[in-house]
DNA sequence: CATATACTTAACCTGTCAGTTAATTAACCG
DNA sequence: CGGTTAATTAACTGACAGGTTAAGTATATG
């Protein structure tokens, strides 16, 4: 059903050939064959253009008309949504990054102690 | 195919199911049937499980064990990946967010120099 | 041991998603 | 006008997501 704004957003997200598309679009402006070009080895521009019309349901992207061209650029309205939706978990995240840290410091003084290592305690 | 792990995470997010069960985590742990309680009018059990299984495989939340309970907790590490993701856009949500700055930086000043609104020049 | 509680697994159904090829629309250009 | 380039639409397919009910697995407890 997905009629929420920021479950859309979400899910256009949830593709590595769209978010491709994204970062395409973060150099700026472009066309849907400029766009297609990367991906043409991969797959066919019909599967491209559904891509594009899924971002630009999800608002992530805008796209304009110019003669037979569709320039296409990103819509900093949608990630600030998932921005702002993300920021009441930062706690969270900054937390783990903060254990990193710890660990890391743990880390370098053992080193310092000793010149060997010794808990390989790796990231399982 | 949805085999990389970011794709996972957003596919994850892309329920708002799913998120109400983050919202309810970030109050700290809680069981499955804790968990459960507030969706058990509009789904069973069994359903909720799965919403949780997808959330343990992205990584948003990991389960322990006591006894017959399964004890739920956010996991930063996955917050923290979209986090980084997002970063790389930032210039575009601020961008967005900045305009509408400068649009109600404006609006005061008109409202100071007279006591009159007379530019519409609405966004867009 | 028997039963209750907490949760998972299995089997199934339905709808949506990502892709395809083929046909269609639209604008430009010689 | 006729052809080329740009992009979309249509019809179809296979896979997977999200839900169901029913049965199964653990763990505590009288």
């Amino acid at each position: 059903m997905m009629q929420d704004q920021l479950s859309q957003t979400f899910a256009a997200l949830a593709d590595p050939t769209r978010r491709a598309l994204l970062a395409q679009l973060a150099q700026g402006e472009a066309s849907v064959s400029d766009l297609a070009r990367p991906f043409l080895k991969d797959m066919s521009l019909p599967a491209v253009t559904k891509h594009l019309k899924v971002l630009e349901k999800s608002r992530l992207i805008t796209k304009t008309r110019d003669a037979q061209w569709r320039p296409c650029k990103l819509n900093g309205d949608a990630f600030k949504d998932v921005a702002d939706w993300m920021e009441q978990y930062r706690a969270f995240w900054e937390e783990s990054f903060d254990r990193l840290d710890a660990y890391l410091k743990t880390v370098t003084q053992e080193k310092k102690r000793r010149g060997k290592s010794h808990g390989r305690n790796r990231k399982k």
